[in-house]
DNA sequence: ATTAATTATCGTAATATTACGATGTAATTA
DNA sequence: TAATTACATCGTAATATTACGATAATTAAT
């Protein structure tokens, strides 16, 4: 993302940004539908619906990981993922108390 | 942001992406924060808050805009900008629509 | 017409992201 | 033990983002 100044912004804000970095791929808003639909998926199931190769998606499942969006749990030789509960919560207060806010203007 | 496959994903998906882009970096979170606050300021007012040189400032707020989520009109020598209501309150039931979703798992 | 004030844009360096083929890894099965 | 399966990681090319100094553009004021 080039050079980063995360450093003279707030932790919040920081968060913030993380968090709605996973929706800002539709990739990745393609495999977090998925695993709300499914509930619980194995990392295949992902490939195949998704028109992306296997690397690409796993690439993505990582950064989501990163994140904490999902969680994946092993289960050789497949790993099932799932929405993250806790950090899912975390990401609905922090963009619902965002937009509640009033902001009339011009 | 590298090779792009907008095309495989749908309309949809891309645009949800797109405006969470718009809350994917800390400086422009500060930035909607500030207009939410403000209701209404000059470009100037948000460079002096934010610790980034007026031309960055400037080209979030660019980017911003071409998302849609803020509007800027003209005042010479100054632009106020503002967010803008209707794509405030189009994330708003977007994201909102994705995160009242049950997801029950693991 | 100059100057000043404010914002946008250009140019560019540094860095991050996206995508995928190839390869590695770990556990199961043959 | 060897092969298979499912996934992760590596390497790398293409492209996007971020940041900022310098400069352009626009309008008001002198």
């Amino acid at each position: 993302m080039g050079i980063s100044k995360t450093k003279v912004f707030t932790e919040k804000q920081n968060r913030m940004a993380e968090l709605a970095k996973s929706l800002a791929h539709p990739a990745r808003i393609a495999i977090l539908e998925v695993l709300v639909r499914e509930k619980a998926c194995f990392c295949g199931d992902i490939v195949e619906v998704l028109p992306l190769s296997q690397a690409t998606v796993s690439q993505h499942l990582k950064e989501l990981k990163r994140i904490g969006i999902i969680k994946g749990e092993i289960h050789p030789p497949r790993v099932c993922y799932c929405i993250c509960e806790i950090v899912w919560e975390e990401a609905k207060q922090t963009f619902n108390a965002l937009f509640l806010e009033n902001k009339l203007c011009c």
